[in-house]
Parts: structure tokens; C-alpha cells; sequence
RNA sequence: GGGCGAAUAGCUCAGCGGAAGAGCGUCGGCCUUACACGCCGAGGGUCACAGGUUCGAACCCUGUUUCGCCCA
């Protein structure tokens, strides 16, 4: 047992580097696979190996912390495992950049030595993420920690690749892909963002071939009319019918191409005449399969025009050439017209540049049979997607899922298991690097120089970390895990891609249950980001106001299916609670002088209506704390706490505490330290999952028996019948009548020092029996110099008088109370009164309401009406005594 | 164009069929020996709009408006 005091304010920054480095030590996260508790897993979304922490890590890390030492506390086999992803296209692109710095490019060092380049980088910021995680005070099994392109990560990407090669579910294909100019790489569907966009449409004349016809075009993007190899109408359009069949001379280049007829083309959309680029545009590219078209490639990798375009323009960047393009085509007297037109054009994810339509010889994972098993594992309930409304954009896009384009033009990850066969020009795909060709025996053979998309690894995330392809005991005890806790965001690129590979490749779902977060905006309501300044630091949060701080902060904001708004100010206002929690706590330290806590159980022990109040409404917020984190309500969860501890414990309990701390009787002084330090251990352990420094450093110096070494792995409090006491009720007397001649206070404006004299006058012998008893608590609260019971009789005129039910409280103060003022109050109450008795009045009088309604909702009714009455009565009675 | 959200006190948000709530801010009073990162009290709302269902609607239904996000 320690009296130790604890300091008057919180510092959070010693208490955080010393628990840490505790838990750290003494290996408390580490989840053992002997165990024969029941397992819970969360596997932690991979941050960026060489990104820094940002205010969506701390909300995804806050919440599956508090689910895991919720858990761990509860008694399960709690695993949360960390690792982090080596983010293919963002990591090299930051490499580069470095690179560029000093002058050099990747290719000149060569592949190589610039993935040599690349894994110092990695190692050099690893450590950065891993202890941001731990600032945050998150209790991952360290020892579990995995890297996507860990070997043993590594050897299951390789594995899965393989397998599915082997099945024909991967495939290699030349169609239409997304090319990124700016990362020199194509990009999967989901990696493009749309965006709307003011263009223009502009009007261009083709001349038709043997006539003075000219068809005339729209487009948005006249620069690919250089890689037109048609022109298409609609086959029912009357007013292109005659021409189909006939060619134009394409203006600029030169070139005889054919008018043909689709139904693709909208007729309602510019002129109802489009230009065809099956090069550089997906639909046109069906058009031109359709049709038999032949394919012109214009741009090169940088999007610069190539040789397959007039001369003038070779070598020129594409924007530039647009501009070009259209100052020729007006100079030559093609151009028609111009008009405003706005469209969403396409964006690198990474490098923000537009994103081109390219043809291009990809691997591709072909998605439908394992779309439909994950969207059955969603439908029949085995993963159960949280908030539910998400799933209907998950079955939205595995119902219309495409084929998935998995090779990246980069270094940076894991390399394509296939190689090509300078000999007889057949691939091989492996599990063990090959030496020769599978089908010829040639040793002229090459590896794909492709990296696979980082989605491919971290789709097998949930199994890969437990081991797989071994069939470890990891994978046999913590898969499938628990809780996939990420953001909305990822729903597609991730969630949906777990799913599906989880159930290929393991035949179960690898999550019971799919928790989405909203995400972290500013108080505007705007996304954080750089260019706008808007951005908080949850660093520079936790060094100002600590990680216990932030950590509630984002709780209490994580309201389901709504973005968080957040600000400093929040975090420094829900500081102060923390800091309350802290100097309750040394209050109750203050009073522990020479106190053990006692053998016998609590109700061995004579409590109080204080003590039976504060351990029943404990009682009832442990069952809604538990209740609320299961339905993984985090914000109820913790306002619940924030309001039991704050208004509760520290506004009505330990007020009231005092009284008996200074009692004369070692029984009532034992008991309430008993219930203070009771209470607070149970407190403590009900916030632990969400503010661990703070709890872990009071509840180590609170006096308990047979403790465990630290409060991670104390019990989860259990809400429990014997925790209900009876007699509880009675203390909302004490909480009723202070608060009413409180009330009187303040609105009157009697000084605190003054102590009134105060007469209950009440025909309720219960209500009467509890006011005496609790005379002395009533007077210490309220600042009371004498509280007078009675049941009927003489009642003090010129009294500030309050009202409520059954019950009249008398303050004779004359000469102090504004007569005229008390008298307005009172009138004041009087309307409010009567204005909710015709509401309840009117309602009772309506025969259907009292037919049709619940009896029990009837009943409350008339009670309530009765009440009103009462009051109506009491109160007119009070504002004759006013005048006399 | 299709889909999903949101609109409740000055601000941020709970509540989602039976008396309009919280936190912050505001106003008034308090340095009451745990805490001024505090204590006590008060004021503040046609629950976006219009219909409908119901004995009863902030809550359910149908529209409308405004804002946000996804997909095409």
C-alpha cells in the first residue's frame, strides 16, 4: 500500500516513457499460442514503412487498442500484430526523388543498386513508424511484427501468384490500361481518381473523301485526333446513314480513315459523329475491336508524341501538342467551334498527372469466381461489415468487379515469378527461381522485370503474418482473426481483395467481423492535407497534451458512419478529464493515511446510500461500457465513463465522501475509503483500454489484494447483480434537494459563505424518514446552517420557495431575496408548469390515445399529470405566501 | 447518370416511435484545503422544407432543397 501523493497536475510525458518501456518490457502484449484462452486477433493495417504517423493511423490505433485491451482484460488470447507494407509505387517515387537530389537517376545505378538504395531507406524509417505506434501507447505483440516483403511474406506471394497462374486465374493480357506518365507505370482501375473538370468541347470538320461533305466531330482531348483510325454513328442516326460506308481525310495527318456505324456512339452527345482512337481511348478501343480497326499508339511513356504522328510534333509533351493542334486545325480551317464543357478526367493517385488511356501487354487476376464467394461469406453472415451501409457498396462493386491488373512498371517489390524464353518464346512460372525453360530446356531465359501491385501482398495480409504457406500454430490459432478494423476507404483496394483471397486460399473468411472508421477531417470539415496547412500532428498532440488525451479525443469523436472533426481545442478540453481523473485520484491518495482495504466483501460493510448510489450507477456504466464496445459504439462507451466518472464519482461522490472521511467513526471512515478506493480501481480498469498511461500509473499505487503486475492485464470489470445495491434510489432525495436550493442560490444570488436555514415540508413519511437521515449531507452540499423535516404546518413567509412533486423547500431570507425577483421566478415556473399539464392534459383526453396506447405508457401519463398538479397547487400556494 | 450519407442549441455532435440531450462556447456567482485543466447555477432549439402513416413522429414513408462521399 502506498500514501505516496501524487503531484497536483498530470504529466503526461515521464508516465508515458516509463509505462511504455514497462509494458515493452515485461512483454505484456505478447500473445501466447499455448494458451487455451480463447484467441482474439486483430492484425493491424500495414502503415507505410517509411510514412509517418498522421491523425487516421492514431484513430485506426486508438480503436483497435481499445478493442484489444478491452479484450486481453476480458480475458481472451489477445493478438494484435503489427507489421507495415512496403508501398510499392509511393516508396520508390520517394527514393527517386532522393536520387534526383543528387543528380542521379534510377537508371543510371541500375535496378540493383537502386532496390539497395531502397531497403536502407527502408530501414532507416522503419524505426520512425514502429515507435510513432508506440507513442500512441498500442499494445501490438512486437515480437509478431512482419514487413511485406518479409521472406516469409514473400514466399506466400509467391505461392499464391503461382497457384493461381497454375489454375489460369492469372493470366497475361494486351488491352486498354491507365497509364501514369508522372510514375511511368500502369495503374489499376481504383488507383485512378476522377475528378470534374472544366474543359472545352471542341468542333472539328473531318472532310469527307470525294465530296464537299465535312462530317463534323466533338471532342474533349483533340490532340488524340492524330491516333484516330475512324469515324463512328450511330447505325440508325438519319442524318449520318448515307455516309457510313465512306472515308475522311483525317485533317493535320493526312490520313484516309473509315466512317463506320456502332451503337456505342450517343447520338444526343456533340454532333452524334465521334472520333475513334482505339490507341488512346477504352471505348474507342471496343470500337475498334468491333470494327476491325487497326490500333495507333501516339504518346510514349512520358506521354510525348511518338513517331507514328507528324513530324512537328514528335518529342513534344502532350499538353503542349493539344494547344498545337488546335491552333492548326483553326489556322487550316477545321476547327468549328468551341464550347465550354465539363468532364471528369482522371488523375495518378500518386503523381496527380492525367492519366492515359493506353493499350499495353499486362498481367491481370481474373476476379469473378472469387468475387462471388466473398460477396456470399457477406451475404450469409459469416463477415459482418460495421456500419452495416457499407456492405452495399461492397456487393456494388463485387457484382461489377473487373479484371484485376496486377503488374507495376517498377522495382520497388516483389518481382513477377515468370519467366520468358528467348528460345522458344514460352513463359515459365515457378515457385523456385528456374534455371532453364520448362519447355524447351534453354537457359536463355529472363525474368519479367514487373513488380506485382502492393494490394497483392497485403491482400493475403490476415494469413501471410500468421505464417502461411506453413501451416504454423499461429495460423491454426489466431486465423481466422477477429476484427479487420480499417477505414472506408480501402474498402475496395483492400477489404474486398482479403476477402477474396482469404476465402481462396483458406477456405474461411479472414474476419468474423469488418469495422469502418470514418475519417479524420479539420473543424471545417475538410480533408488534412499538406497544401492546405490543415493538417494536426498527432506527435506534436501527444507531446502537448499526451496520448491518453488524444487517444479519448478520437473516442469520443468516433461517432458510426460520420466523419470526425476534429481540433486542438477538443484534445485540450478532453485533457482536462484526464487531468480530473488524476486529481481525484490524489484525493482519494490524501485520504488513505494508515488504510488497508479491508478482508470482508463490500456488503459486509456498513454503506451508505452515498456508497450503495456510487457502487450501483458503477454498476450500471460497466454493463453499458461493455454493451457499447460490443456494438463497437466507442463514443457512447466512453462518454458513458467520461459521465460516470466526472458527474458521478467526482461532482456527487466524493463531495459527499468528505463528510464521512472526517467522521468519528472508524466504521463509516473505513468504509468510505473502502468505496473510494473500490470505485476508483474499478474506474480505472473500465477507462484502461482508452487512456492506458494515465489508469496503469494511479492504479499501480492504488492498495489492492492480489493484483496482477499491471492493470493490462487486470480483469475487465464484469457487470454483476451483487454490484446493485439496494437503497441506491435514496440518494437522488439528497441529489433533488441540494440541487433545488442551489438552484434558489444562484438565481438570488445568496453568497456561498451564507448559510441558509432551510424547512422540507413533505406529506411523503419515506421521503421525510431519508431527508433526516441524510440531514447531514443535505446541509453540507447545499451550505445549509439547518434543515428542518416536517410534514405539514407552519411554513417561514417571505421565503425563496422551490417546488417539486410531493415536496417544498423553504428559504426563509428576508432582507437578502429580491421579493419581486423570487416572485417572477416563481411565476416563470408556474407557466412552464401549466403549459406541460395541457400537453399531458390534451393527450389524456383523446379517447384513441388512451384505447390505443400501451397501458403502462397511459399510466406514466396520468402520473405525470398528478405531479404537474401537485406543483401547480404547491406553487400557487408559494406565491401567496410571497405577497402576504 | 447511379448509389450512399448528412441536415437537431452559437459550434461539434448523441438520440432514431411515447416528457428535446451532451461536450465546448455564452451569461451570472464562487480562489468552498483533489482539481481555476476547477466548483455552483442559468440561458439557449417550429429537430432543413412540404406532404403522408400513426392515438402519438426529431425518429417511419414519399417528395423537395442544401452539403459531403463513392461508383460510372
Amino acid at each position: 500500500m502506498s500514501t505516496e501523493a501524487l503531484a497536483k497536475g498530470y504529466d503526461p510525458k515521464p508516465v508515458e516513457e516509463k509505462w511504455s518501456r514497462f509494458w515493452l518490457e515485461g512483454n505484456y502484449a505478447h500473445a501466447d499460442v499455448e494458451s487455451d484462452k480463447e484467441p482474439y486477433t486483430i492484425v493491424i493495417p500495414p502503415p507505410n514503412v517509411t510514412g509517418a504517423l498522421h491523425m487516421g493511423h492514431a484513430l485506426t490505433k486508438t480503436i483497435q487498442d481499445v478493442l484489444i485491451r478491452w479484450k486481453r482484460m476480458s480475458g481472451y488470447n489477445a493478438l494484435w500484430l503489427p507489421g507495415t507494407d512496403h508501398a510499392g509505387i509511393a516508396t520508390q517515387m520517394v527514393v527517386e526523388r532522393e536520387l534526383a537530389k543528387e543528380g542521379i537517376s534510377r537508371h543510371e545505378i541500375g535496378r540493383a543498386a537502386f532496390v539497395e538504395r531502397v531497403w536502407e531507406w527502408k530501414e532507416r524509417y522503419h524505426a520512425r513508424i514502429t515507435h510513432q505506434i508506440e507513442r500512441l501507447g498500442a499494445s501490438v505483440d512486437w515480437e509478431r511484427e512482419r514487413f511485406t516483403l518479409d521472406e516469409g511474406l514473400s514466399r506466400a506471394v509467391r505461392e499464391v501468384f503461382v497457384s493461381l497462374y497454375e489454375e489460369g486465374l492469372i493470366y497475361r493480357g494486351e488491352r486498354m490500361v491507365n497509364w501514369s506518365p508522372g510514375c511511368l507505370t500502369v495503374l489499376s482501375d481504383l488507383e485512378v481518381i476522377y475528378e470534374e473538370l472544366d474543359g472545352h468541347l471542341w468542333h472539328i470538320a473531318y472532310p469527307v473523301v470525294g465530296s464537299d461533305v465535312r462530317l463534323e466531330v466533338a471532342t474533349t482531348r483533340p490532340e488524340t485526333m492524330l491516333g484516330d483510325t475512324a469515324v463512328a454513328v450511330h447505325p440508325d442516326d438519319e442524318r449520318y446513314r448515307h455516309l457510313v460506308g465512306k472515308m475522311v481525310l483525317l485533317p493535320l495527318a493526312e490520313r484516309e480513315i473509315p466512317i463506320v456505324a456502332d451503337e456505342m456512339v450517343d447520338r444526343e452527345f456533340g454532333t452524334g459523329a465521334v472520333k475513334v482512337t482505339p490507341g488512346h481511348d477504352p471505348n474507342d478501343f471496343e470500337v475498334g475491336q468491333r470494327h476491325g480497326l487497326p490500333i495507333i499508339t501516339i504518346f510514349d511513356q512520358e506521354a510525348r508524341l511518338n513517331d507514328n504522328v507528324p513530324e512537328r510534333y514528335r518529342g513534344l509533351d502532350n499538353r503542349k501538342v493539344r494547344e498545337m493542334v488546335v491552333e492548326d486545325l483553326e489556322a487550316q480551317g477545321f476547327l468549328v467551334k468551341i464550347e465550354p464543357h465539363r468532364h471528369s478526367v482522371g488523375h495518378c493517385q500518386r503523381s496527380g498527372r492525367v492519366v492515359e488511356p493506353m493499350v499495353s501487354k499486362q498481367w491481370y487476376v481474373s476476379m469473378d469466381q472469387m468475387a462471388a464467394a466473398a460477396l456470399g461469406a457477406v451475404r450469409d453472415g459469416r463477415t459482418q461489415i460495421i456500419p452495416s451501409h457499407w456492405e452495399k457498396t461492397y456487393f456494388h462493386w463485387l457484382e461489377n468487379i473487373r479484371d484485376w491488373c496486377i503488374s507495376r512498371q517498377l522495382w520497388w517489390g516483389h518481382q513477377i515469378p515468370v519467366w520468358y524464353c528467348q528460345t522458344c518464346g514460352n513463359e515459365t512460372c515457378a515457385r523456385e527461381d528456374p534455371t532453364t525453360c520448362r519447355h524447351c530446356g534453354s537457359s536463355a531465359i529472363e525474368q519479367d522485370p514487373d513488380v506485382l501491385d502492393t494490394w497483392f501482398s497485403s491482400g493475403l495480409w490476415p494469413f501471410s503474418t500468421l505464417g502461411w504457406p506453413d501451416q504454423t500454430a499461429d495460423l491454426r490459432t489466431f486465423y481466422p482473426t477477429s476484427v479487420m478494423e480499417t477505414g472506408f476507404d480501402i474498402i475496395f483496394f483492400w477489404v474486398a481483395r482479403m476477402m477474396m483471397l482469404g476465402l481462396k486460399f483458406m477456405d474461411e473468411v479472414p474476419f468474423r467481423t469488418v469495422f469502418l472508421h470514418a475519417m479524420v477531417r479539420d473543424i471545417e470539415g475538410k480533408k488534412m492535407s499538406k497544401t492546405k496547412g490543415n493538417v494536426i500532428d498527432p506527435l506534436e498532440v501527444i507531446d502537448e497534451h499526451g496520448a491518453d488525451a488524444l487517444r479519448f479525443t478520437l473516442a469520443m469523436l468516433t461517432a458510426q458512419g460520420r466523419d470526425i472533426k476534429l481540433s486542438i481545442e477538443r484534445v485540450a478540453g478532453y485533457r482536462t478529464f484526464v487531468n480530473k481523473i488524476w486529481n481525484a485520484s490524489r484525493f482519494v491518495f490524501m485520504n488513505l493515511e494508515g488504510f488497508a482495504l479491508p478482508e470482508e466483501p463490500l456488503d459486509a460493510l456498513p454503506l451508505s446510500a452515498a456508497d450503495r448510489w456510487i457502487l450501483t450507477k458503477l454498476d450500471e456504466t460497466v454493463e453499458q461500457t461493455v454493451a457499447a464496445l460490443d456494438a463497437f459504439r466507442f463514443n457512447d462507451a466512453a462518454s458513458g465513463l467520461y459521465t460516470f466518472f466526472w458527474h458521478s464519482f467526482c461532482d456527487w461522490y466524493i463531495e459527499l465522501s468528505k463528510l464521512s472521511l472526517r467522521s468519528d467513526d472508524p466504521n463509516e471512515a473505513k468504509t468510505v475509503r473502502t468505496v473510494l478506493v473500490t470505485v476508483l480501481d474499478r474506474a480505472l480498469r473500465l477507462l484502461h483500454p482508452f487512456m492506458p498511461f494515465v489508469t496503469e500509473e494511479i492504479w499501480q499505487k492504488l492498495p489492492k489484494r492480489d493484483a496482477p503486475s499491471s492493470i493490462m492485464i487486470a480483469d475487465y470489470p464484469a457487470s454483476n447483480a451483487a454490484w446493485r445495491f439496494a437503497g441506491a434510489g435514496d440518494l437522488d432525495v439528497v441529489i433533488d434537494v441540494v440541487t433545488l436550493l442551489r438552484t434558489i442560490r444562484g438565481e438570488n444570488r445568496i453568497p456561498h459563505h451564507l448559510e441558509m436555514a432551510v424547512t422540507l415540508v413533505s406529506p411523503n413519511a419515506d421521503l421525510r424518514r431519508i431527508a433526516e437521515r441524510e440531514e447531514g449531507h443535505i446541509r453540507q452540499q447545499a451550505g445549509l446552517a439547518s434543515l428542518r423535516v416536517i410534514a405539514e404546518g407552519q411554513r417561514p413567509k417571505k421565503s425563496a420557495i422551490a417546488v417539486q412533486g410531493e415536496m417544498q423547500l423553504f428559504v426563509p431570507l428576508e432582507g437578502l431575496v429580491d421579493i419581486d425577483a423570487e416572485i417572477a421566478r416563481l411565476q416563470k415556473e408556474l407557466a412552464k408548469n401549466a403549459k406541460e399539464a395541457e400537453q399531458v392534459q390534451k393527450k389524456l383526453a383523446n379517447p384513441n390515445f388512451v384505447d390505443k396506447a400501451p397501458a403502462d405508457v397511459v399510466e406514466k401519463q396520468r402520473d405525470r399529470l398528478e405531479l404537474l398538479r401537485l406543483e401547480h397547487t404547491k406553487l400557487n400556494h408559494a406565491l401567496e405566501l410571497l405577497s402576504d
